[in-house]
DNA sequence: TCCTATCACGCAATCGATTGCAGTCAAGCA
DNA sequence: TGCTTGACTGCAATCGATTGCGTGATAGGA
């Protein structure tokens, strides 16, 4: 067997052409179905593989789908990347992983990097400040963006109505008499933190009460500052009776500070969790996400364009957004106040 | 700008050879450096993008490093795939994540279609029992097996003592004078399960003491088998006065029954997870384990290997193995008998 | 003045697969 | 017999980048 074998090797062997070697490979009908025969049969012997990047070269583009998220470790992450390897699995697509820690330069180095692999199309979900570059770059083929949302980017979006979970979470803690709500969710330049707050806020909104504006902290979207936000609420002389969180991580060090300080939920205080990991306590009333819908919903969508059109003739119908609704999951972690 | 620009394009418009235009593209010393500024700038000017498919057809081989993991959401393989692909940004590549679930027929196809990419070299987790065909798939190009092993396969391996691992935390309880400790591992088939429970045999050898084989459950490595294998122990009659774990998810799983059946940790059972997922509780004594010292070992194996020489004429130093030390970390979730 | 390094660069083949166009061959029909 | 038609294939160009080999020019040395 030699180190490898082109579609010449097997041609030569049976006598024909490379052309119709190809032809019979790809399952073309101008071929007869007796060569057909004989080429899979010589080409399986041969152990013939199919080199992708000679044809990628040919057709102008590869079957590569790239997704850049900030981080696998992170379930919420790792759930999506897991849909959409799944997506592009079916659709005989690569998935080409990438990860940027929110860093625009990296950023902008990987979508560089699949530019220059004539990826089919991108996912991105992107750091809070894309540079003009990368922007330019992922104008050259199709792309979309997932959860979060760059400002004035004219690419679909699929995502989760952010807002929408943490008015509930927020209406649920309200219903059961709470005012002194407290909230510990991400930064405010990303779409999806500022989508929160805004939930946060209509929940006072529509029952006319001023939300607790000294009880809201922000930061960076990881178990640390989770951490820290709570305690920092903890201590406040007029502590909250609950507490929204608004992102996975955020939940995970909001708990793992009230382990710590051996705080009792939701005797001393009400939580609602973001996000429904599996790990999770059992008790915690959270937010449910619709992870796994999204990332779906996310793969077909870009699947079918880049697959529809040979030529990727710019991006997907522009405007095309598709929201999906997360859902309160009461659970015991919360209750009435008094 | 034209929807593609080619190398072509700049050597027509500084009427230069191609040869010339991508020779100062790569920098090659034998270009005067007045007309390695030209081409950059002309090349900038045109928002010219190389084409790696292009260049991987004349190279024979991509850039591309192939990752095979049974699942990403698994923060376990999670946490490998982010070393791996931090490895690969650092050395110009790209990495494409492939996920079987643990099915033999997925993994081929994977292996395939990273085969078909000519990809660089592969990193692979393999299923239990990978199949004929994927075993000479593999063969032709570099790859390394990481955390499991497959028997016989001639490719270096670079994973966990799981043995070890194992044999601490079970010497750590039988220390603290438990003898009826329980065992909830995952399937045997996979090298990872054996070595686990030999570990955990091991311990008690070491102080010439029989195994509770009848203490021992061995399944799936999923949460649900976690929580129906710790059940099954705890409805026995001699129930055990510890657990050890021998898996992430069954840790989760056992945990999370433990808390559904209101069993007090370590009052009524001592409890040794695997892993050290963050969000676990902090309390839990466990076994750390070095997963991103593995991935990034691995990967930098693989790279060294596959930039050092040009041609991927096999496999890595056949024999190569690298073994990462776990770490017993002792908290509170384990206390001395009676 | 003639010869020979050096330097900077171009020619053309090559990688492997794909595809438009054209050619071959035999059967069918008048 | 001569022409048409359709079924199969082959030729050769093409995709974009890379690279071995060769060439012209300039400069320095004899």
């Amino acid at each position: 067997m030699r180190p490898t074998v082109t579609l010449r090797d097997i041609a030569r062997a049976l006598d024909l052409s490379t052309s119709t070697v190809a032809r019979a490979l790809a399952d073309n009908p101008q071929i007869s179905e007796q060569t057909k025969a004989r080429v899979r049969i010589s080409a399986a012997e041969f152990g013939y593989v199919a080199n992708s990047a000679a044809r990628a070269t040919r057709r102008g583009h590869s079957t590569l789908i790239g997704l850049i998220i900030p981080d696998v470790q992170n379930e919420f992450y790792g759930a999506l990347a897991k849909g959409l390897a799944q997506c592009c699995e079916k659709a005989g697509y690569q998935l080409l992983l990438a990860i940027t820690e929110d860093e625009p330069v990296s950023e902008e180095h990987h979508v560089r990097g699949l530019t220059e692999a004539r990826a089919a199309g991108i996912v991105i979900v992107p750091s809070p400040q894309p540079s003009k570059e990368t922007m330019a770059l992922l104008a050259r083929g199709s792309w979309v963006q997932l959860i979060r949302r760059i400002a004035g980017a004219e690419a679909p979006w699929f995502g989760i109505d952010e807002a929408a979970a943490l008015r509930s979470a927020t209406a649920h803690l309200l219903s059961l008499g709470h005012r002194r709500i407290g909230y510990v969710g991400g930064m405010l330049d990303l779409s999806t933190g500022a989508s929160r707050l805004a939930g946060y806020q209509a929940a006072f909104a529509a029952l006319g009460i001023p939300a607790p504006e000294h009880l809201i902290r922000t930061g960076p979207p990881r178990t640390h500052f989770g951490a820290e936000g709570f305690r920092d609420l903890w201590l406040l002389e007029n502590r909250p009776t609950a507490i929204v969180t608004a992102g996975a991580r955020l939940t995970a060090g909001v708990l793992e500070q009230i382990g710590q300080m051996a705080i009792k939920v939701p005797g001393d205080i009400s939580v609602v969790g973001y996000g429904d990991a599996p790990w999770w306590s059992s008790n915690l009333t959270t937010i449910g996400l619709p992870v796994r819908e999204v990332a779906i919903s996310c793969g077909e969508y870009l699947l079918r364009h880049v697959t529809g059109k040979q030529v990727s003739d710019g991006t997907p119908a522009l405007n095309y957004e598709a929201v999906h609704t997360p859902t309160l999951i009461v659970r015991a972690s919360t209750k009435a106040i008094g």
